[in-house]
RNA sequence: GGUCCUGUGGAGCAGUUGGAGUGCUCGCCGCCCUGUCAAGGCGGAGGUCGCGGGUUCAAGUCCCGUCAGGACCGCCA
């Protein structure tokens, strides 16, 4: 080694060691006759004197990599610095050796100052350096060893599966890779290794899982990139609970040793439908109230032609309060309409209360009778002062979203988050199938996703209320994790793909070897995928799964790094074959 | 594919109703300085106001287009 310590472990008991550090040069405080400099490592900060061979220490600069060998010194008496951990003692530099010097930094190295995404990506070995982005990438790295420690705990074991494969029906676009040695075939990145970790459990594995980098040929957001990880597991001869068990197991380890977090009895289970109800999301953040408050019912019969439309249509009328909504001003009013013309909604109907009387006003009170009026704020739980949003639409999901999608904006605007607390729950009995524009049905979760126990004999009978063995972890409203239990037996996946619209013989061509290996006595088996750049996100407290990532790509796919993608020269494109004509034509 | 925000020395930002090549903090270069810890003092360098077009007597500022970054919708578990 070529350091005797690590600069951030020394302490006041260090005192009167010769040492020996290398690290960077954080910063310098030259006074002429003494210098002090902040020599960082890995570890930490400790404060470095130079009282002698000057002008070479005074030669040094920002982000020099240094080796100095001292001698350990409590500071003087009044000098020492609360601050840091090595605030205690000081190292007196007896020699000093430049092991590379930095040329001026494009970026700021301090933890005070952030510089914007593109330039701190294209920079991103500096932009490590830097305590948070570094705290980050360790915090993750924790994570791993945590959940690998649960699982070996529970006998599971982590196997490689395929990054060069056909595509898996998840939906997604492909990420494609052209095949030189079959010119006009191509390999799709996996977009999970759902099938694969499936054939493991045919194979008797029992218990799997895996770390698995999974791609995405889709627009990105703050928590989508294309090529993202997560932890992936299944297990055989097991049960949704089990499965659920060891999902909570992980959280709960996670939380506790990352976030300081000792997550409170077990965490809850919400129904798909009663999560839609009530919080108009398959999401929802429980970090606070607000619920939704379905009026169906109470309208009944109203003439107002937007709500009595939607009922009359068989759909849905709804409300949500924003606690003190009444006192916004007319234009912040209309903005909850542009707002909601935003994502796609007609508007957004209100009534406010006001303040003093509680008297219902707003252009949608006029268009209410006298008795929908009077009891509406007992309907919905409002109170004076209180606004209230409504959303009617024939399609149930679709109003329940907007208010949804309203509640966490109410909850935004209002500021009802509590920001320091953690609110979990499971999602369960998600829905098998929903409606395709053109009139078909199309699986949820996947087309392996068995239904529950009440609807295996029956959901060909009524598709749109099936309900399957699927759940979903969320924290803070966001999705981190979800799984299933698979079907495994030959006669239910046929019927599944029969209600999907899937022939045989598509069947065949697309997993027609996970179908094959289904002949051979597969077991019954379950898994769950968490999606782990989220959950890192989430501990780290980061506000996109960038900063968990050591070389993220920006929104448009771009690695400033590395300037990938990058075009390819003649010679590369016609080796790879990506011109070449497929030797059989695609399904 | 759509909506919105941002783009001004190396970094972060300010720049009024359009009015002289504009400024601040940090960094950089030089000098001074023996107890600082965001050290301090003095001096200095560094700019195609993202790019292209338009309106105007006059554009960093207004309009159109375009590129880049970001947020959201669509899309995607």
């Amino acid at each position: 080694m070529i350091r005797t310590h690590d600069a951030g472990s020394l302490r006041a008991t260090d005192a009167g060691a010769t040492v020996t550090l290398a690290g960077w040069v954080a910063r310098r405080r030259d006074h002429g006759g003494v210098i002090f400099v902040d020599l960082r490592d890995g570890s930490g900060v400790v404060q470095v004197v130079f009282r002698e061979d000057m002008d070479a220490a005074h030669a040094l600069r920002n982000e020099y990599c240094v080796k100095v060998v001292g001698e350990v010194n409590a500071r003087p008496a009044g000098n020492e610095n609360p601050e840091l951990p090595t605030g205690a003692i000081e190292v007196i530099v007896s020699d000093l050796e430049v092991l590379s010097e930095a040329a001026p930094l494009p970026i700021p190295v301090d933890d005070d100052v952030n510089a914007g995404d593109d330039i701190r990506l294209r920079y991103r070995y500096l932009d490590l350096r830097r305590g948070g982005p570094a705290k980050a990438l360790r915090l993750r790295s924790k994570a791993s060893q945590i959940a690998r420690t649960v699982l070996h705990e529970r006998d599971f074991l982590e196997i490689e599966t395929p990054t060069l494969t056909r595509s898996t029906p998840e939906g997604a676009r492909d990420f494609l890779v052209p095949v030189r040695l079959q010119p006009g075939s191509w390999y799709a990145l996996p977009q999970s290794p759902q099938l694969f970790k499936q054939l493991l459990m045919v194979g008797g594995m029992e218990r799997y899982y895996q770390i698995a980098r999974c791609y995405r040929d889709e627009d990105f957001r703050a928590d989508r990139q294309p090529e993202f990880t997560q932890l992936d597991i299944e297990m055989s001869f097991v049960t949704q609970e089990d499965v659920i068990d060891l999902g909570e197991a992980i959280v709960r380890n996670l939380w506790k040793e990352l976030a300081g977090h000792e997550i409170a009895g077990p965490i809850p289970h919400i129904t798909y439908l009663d999560a839609m109800a009530r919080y108009g999301s398959d999401k929802p953040d429980l970090r606070y109230g607000v619920e939704l408050t379905e009026l169906t019912d109470y309208l009944r019969g109203t003439e107002f032609r937007v709500f009595a439309g939607a009922i009359a249509d068989g759909g849905y009328v709804g409300a949500v309060v924003m606690p003190g909504g009444a006192a916004q001003t007319r234009k912040e009013l209309d903005g909850w309409q542009d707002w909601a013309k935003a994502r796609g909604a007609r508007g957004l109907a209100y009534v406010v209360l006001d303040a003093e009387t509680g008297e219902p006003r707003g252009p949608v009170a006029k268009n209410l009778n006298e008795a929908h009026l009077s009891g509406l704020a007992d309907a919905v739980g409002a109170k004076p002062g209180d606004a209230i949003f409504f959303a009617a639409a024939a399609e149930r999901r679709e109003a329940q979203e907007l208010l949804g999608a309203a509640r966490v904006e109410i909850a935004r605007r209002a500021n009802l988050i509590d920001e320091s607390a953690w609110a979990f729950c499971w999602v369960v009995d998600a829905p098998m199938f929903e409606k395709t524009d053109d009139g078909g049905w199309t699986a949820v979760h996947h087309p392996f996703t068995s239904p529950n126990a009440e609807w295996l004999d029956t959901f060909e009978s009524a598709p749109d209320r099936a309900l399957a063995y699927a759940y979903d972890i969320v924290c803070n409203g966001n999705e981190i994790g979800g799984g299933s239990v698979r079907i495994h037996r030959g006669d239910v996946q046929s019927r599944v793909f029969d209600l999907l619209g899937i022939s045989t013989e598509e069947a065949q061509d697309k997993f027609g070897f996970l179908l094959e290996a289904f002949k051979y006595g597969p077991p019954p088996h379950a898994g769950i995928a968490f999606g782990w750049d989220r959950v890192c996100m989430l501990l780290a407290g980061a506000d996109s799964i960038r900063e968990v990532i050591a070389f993220p790509k920006t929104r448009g796919g771009f690695d400033p790094l590395t300037s990938a993608p990058t075009p390819i020269t003649a010679q590369q494109r016609k080796e790879a074959g990506v011109d070449a004509k497929p030797v059989a034509a695609a399904s």
